[in-house]
DNA sequence: CCCTATACCTAAGGTATTTATGTATATTAG
DNA sequence: CTAATATACATAAATACCTTAGGTATAGGG
């Protein structure tokens, strides 16, 4: 996979995920998206992360640090205004795919 | 249209469309791709012309420069080494089509 | 006991964008 | 005729997101 596309599509593929299976932590998403894609996107730590906190700053997401025995994870919901903006952001992916299907494979006349 | 989910399909965008219609100059490339898509996409000049510089500095696109009148046009083509490279190109690109859909559209059970 | 997996995080650097600007010719509307 | 818009190229500064590389720590399997 060009590891190109995938930019600037991060943030709704995180919301999509927390829209869909609610409450996930960070480690969470990069497994559910391994699985879904068969490895074919591979989100790193590094790209993840900020991502997580970008949304958070923003007022999209909520946290949630709980403790499994001696370890922690931290729980990312959506919020409110998370929720509201949402819908926009997956209309929008809707829109681009719809597109760039329609230049990848222009009908034939 | 969020424009951020356009990053990093541009290159791709511009090979499929030498690759169908044959030799293009870049505000060619602009309209072509506003038409196809309605206006929801809209090429920036700022993109644009970087782009094609890259992509004919790697060696993907020959020029061609022709008068009209007292202005020209640029006209960019595939080279042998742009056609090769553009399969892989959109097999890349069918593929993240593929997974951002089952992320966007995943299997209700 | 060591390697891998789980789980968080940040910083430096790279690169593709946006936004703004510049130049010039052609065409259309008033 | 002249002003605005369209055509057509281009670049530079700023921004934003990503990769790569590193850091810390616990859990579990061989």
């Amino acid at each position: 996979m060009n590891h190109k596309l995938f930019r600037g599509s991060l943030d709704t593929i995180i919301i999509k995920l927390l829209s869909d299976n609610g409450p996930m932590y960070g480690y969470e998403i990069t497994q559910k998206v391994k699985v879904m894609t068969s490895s074919a996107f591979k989100i790193t730590e590094g790209a993840l992360y900020p991502a997580l906190h970008r949304l958070e700053n923003k007022g999209l997401l909520d946290t949630e640090t709980k403790n499994i025995g001696n370890r922690f994870r931290k729980y990312y919901t959506l919020t409110e205004s998370g929720i509201k903006e949402s819908s926009q952001m997956l209309e929008d992916m809707q829109a681009f795919i719809r597109n760039i299907q329609i230049i990848m494979n222009p009908a034939i006349n």
